[in-house]
DNA sequence: CAGGGACGATACCCTGAAGGTATCGCCACA
DNA sequence: TGTGGCGATACCTTCAGGGTATCGTCCCTG
């Protein structure tokens, strides 16, 4: 099977329609229509059902779209890490960490000059992410290492070290009713009609219906929340973004975070591994 | 990238000679020499060093090499699943469970017992593998899960849990002045001028060099041991292959044996997490 | 030191796979 | 019953990828 024909069933799998996948890879859609259903024929399976009106996935087609995804992150990985590694030689060696933006600093400053210390360390490129970006960083090849939070982030196929855990607060506007309590219940901020939760766009780029305000970055929820338009359930280590117009209140309940710092199983980079050996350290 | 390109280029990264991987690769010499100068051109990176008399890898290359194999391991894969997930459709439904050929049978006994037992199992095709296969089926997607032990083979990269953790004992041909002792330490028996330790093929299928006799699965292993012709170190639940001619003895200070079920990290099957859950129950 | 052989690169040709345009066939819906 | 949307088919074109012949270079050897 050709990467190309990959790329074009998951176009196809991911739009349903022949003509918008085709616009998408920039190609006619007659030729599309060929590629697949040759693939079709020589993998021996129906992929999709063509039912006039409408285009599905078959059991087999999700399957292919799933695997098939991962393959084509490996290969990109590949291609990106090939590339960074002939730069490393002309002497412009570096590793790429990626964080969510407005993620601890304080963790990740700590970590990056115990590396700094370390015989033999490169330049660390720090990449800050929108949510759920770092992953797909980490799997295409385009960062190298990465630190992610439990349970917001998949961990799956990354091999990860714990660096923190942490639990969770809520973050709520100054004269707030619920401010003079010490401690609160998950349960009694998740459905306030007055405060609802902020929305995130999902991998597809588009919101969850819901009454939340939409939100891309951290910075934005931290004045969405000084403006009294939303309430955050944020970990601890955030209070070190609070200022006068917010109030944090530990949430007893809430599920513990964990810091993780990532990195692909089978890297076989000597930056990574010391970086990791060195945020173990501390 | 194509996967073609990444093909021609493992090939040549792992003869290390333009003919011979040509040969291999069922294509002429020229056609590939050609194509691997248009990935470096497009890759902007040197990947071999074609220094006159011999070829080598140079740093990029040695990590498309590792990366270019992860990948193409991917899209076997994904091709390989679409079309098992096909056949399930038509009622064939089965999981592909690769273990190690005269690995403990009792386990995997009471595991297929326990799986079958479960509401909604399907067939288990058992795959009997030689040292280190499971795992290039399990990357490949020609198996679903596999039974692995650590420390022998390389877990990374799959999901696991840990079944059983077992000491080593050494397999003695009945007779031998070891025999007499109720325990050993491993310095003891791995330097043994008479009764050498055998030799594995590496996954190139070339066997490593030293005194010992060769052998390809674990029936001729003990077949040897019985034959005073080698010395086995061997998991403890390996006692129960012995018969009259074998004396096994504990070794102190080998490292542990635990065996573990493995599955790719994103597997979504539910004959695998069934697989998983009914092994974890014993 | 000349000649031969091993090996990768180059030159040049040819075939077929992949892409484009035009059009068909089918169905839903007005 | 016509019309529009959509995937499939027919047919043409182009160039990427494969083949053969040959070169250039280095090493070895007589």
């Amino acid at each position: 099977m050709e990467t190309r024909e990959l790329r074009y069933f998951v176009a196809v799998a991911e739009e349903l329609h022949f003509g918008r996948a085709a616009q998408r890879l920039g190609i006619a859609q007659p030729p599309l229509s060929r590629a697949i259903s040759q693939l079709e024929r020589r993998l021996g399976a129906a992929l999709l059902k063509r039912d006039s009106r409408a285009v599905t996935l078959t059991e087999a087609g999700a399957v292919l779209l799933h695997e098939g995804r991962a393959a084509l992150d490996a290969v990109e990985a590949a291609e990106h890490r090939t590339r960074r590694a002939a730069l490393a030689v002309t002497g412009q060696a570096s590793v790429v960490l990626a964080t969510k933006a407005g993620a601890s600093s304080e963790l990740l400053a700590k970590l990056l000059h115990a590396y700094a210390a370390e015989p033999g360390s490169v330049d660390v490129d720090v990449v800050l992410c929108g949510p759920g970006e770092q992953e797909q960083l980490l799997r295409t090849g385009r960062a190298d290492v990465a630190i992610l939070h439990h349970p917001f982030d998949d961990l799956t196929g990354f091999d990860t070290e714990e660096l923190l855990t942490e639990g969770q607060i809520a973050v709520l506007p100054a004269g707030h009713p619920l401010t003079t309590r010490t401690s609160l219940q998950l349960s009694e901020v998740t459905e306030l009609p007055n405060l609802p939760l902020p929305r995130w766009p999902g991998v597809d780029g588009s919101y969850p219906d819901g009454p939340g305000p939409e939100a891309q970055s951290h910075s934005q929820l931290f004045q969405l929340a000084a403006l009294g338009r939303t309430l955050l359930v944020v970990p601890d280590s955030a209070r070190s973004q609070l200022n006068e117009d917010l109030v944090a209140v530990p949430i007893v309940d809430a599920p513990e975070v964990t810091t993780v710092i990532a990195w692909p199983p089978h890297s076989r980079s000597r930056a990574v591994a010391d970086l990791v050996r060195a945020a173990l350290r501390r």
